[in-house]
DNA sequence: TCAAATCCCATTGACCCCCATCATTTCCCA
DNA sequence: TGGGAAATGATGGGGGTCAATGGGATTTGA
């Protein structure tokens, strides 16, 4: 359950396209065969995620105050403007209009893995934000700080894929 | 068991509204074949949800001082103005006048997912405020900080759909 | 008895199922 | 190791189905 790499796919006449069959297997597991899409608060992009991670959005919002104004505004931008897209027999999805006009996709659409998630772009957008960002990392000579194996889920690691997951 | 997404509807010449197909599969498993309405003391909106919330309301409430202000008012505010609404053959509900002008609804109905629950507005209304919302969500850098996957109810974790939910 | 609610059926247009084709990759075996 | 066959994923498009809508007919209840 990790959505790695780029790939790009065409949007038809329809407004159909592939979800990439690794980002597919990658939500194999799900009670809905679909996806999850929204638009970025960042970015001219489209955030995507599974069920259960919208499940989980749901339910860390349900905890806010339930009559607080920060709970509010990111459910109507999170819940109110997500949409729930179901696969078609080959693993497409319809891209509503209003998806389309937001991240100004054209006739290709980039499917970008972010680990939990990812996300949408007109590619040729995408590229040079890709490339600007590579320079500002190479840069900065970031590093990231690993979580010790120990700390991650059970099914994570090698070896655990049977075993339940008691975290 | 998720409402998401904004879906704009026809208020029809008899005052029926059709529930989103997306929005009746969610409550499939209540017992109640409708929705509750009742009026947001928020907004210009209508809060809605299904049976079981409104007794999830009812518990919460009793555990409030039975003779405090706040119970006494709440109770007057949700129970006591609320809508018990059951669908036609057609999946549509009658919006009752009182509702339509509180929340200066017109010809069209936009049902707005909020996880739990959801709203019910005058399209034209609600949409700046969801620009407003975004805005504000941008500025502030709001972040939402997610459960652990553990803390969820089974069932909204992928591979876990038949098991008892024991929490 | 009248008004309102419910039932029933018709229409329409978007969506989804199905199949056919094409492009890659994988596999197998010489 | 190269070539060819088979499997799989991506793409295109036709047509049937169903959700949303509109309106008439029947029932209910005050």
């Amino acid at each position: 359950m990790l959505f790695t790499g780029t790939h790009i796919h065409k949007l038809d006449r329809k407004g159909r396209v592939s979800v990439p069959k690794r980002f597919r297997a990658a939500l194999d597991q799900e009670e809905f065969a679909g996806i999850y899409l929204y638009q970025s608060h960042k970015e001219s992009a489209l955030e995507g995620c599974s069920h259960s991670h919208m499940e989980r959005i749901a339910a860390s919002l349900d905890e806010l105050d339930m009559f607080s104004d920060e709970a509010d505004d990111l459910a109507d931008t999170i819940l109110g403007s997500s949409h729930m897209l179901p696969y078609d027999g080959e693993g497409r999805i319809i891209l509503p209009a209003e998806l389309i006009e937001f991240a100004r996709i054209e006739d290709q659409v980039a499917f970008v893995g972010r680990g939990r998630t990812f996300r949408l772009w007109n590619p040729d957008i995408f590229k040079p934000l890709q490339e600007a960002s590579r320079t500002r990392t190479l840069n900065r000579g970031a590093t990231l700080k690993l979580k010790p194996m120990s700390e991650l889920p059970k099914g994570a690691r090698p070896g655990t894929a049977d075993e339940e997951d008691a975290s």
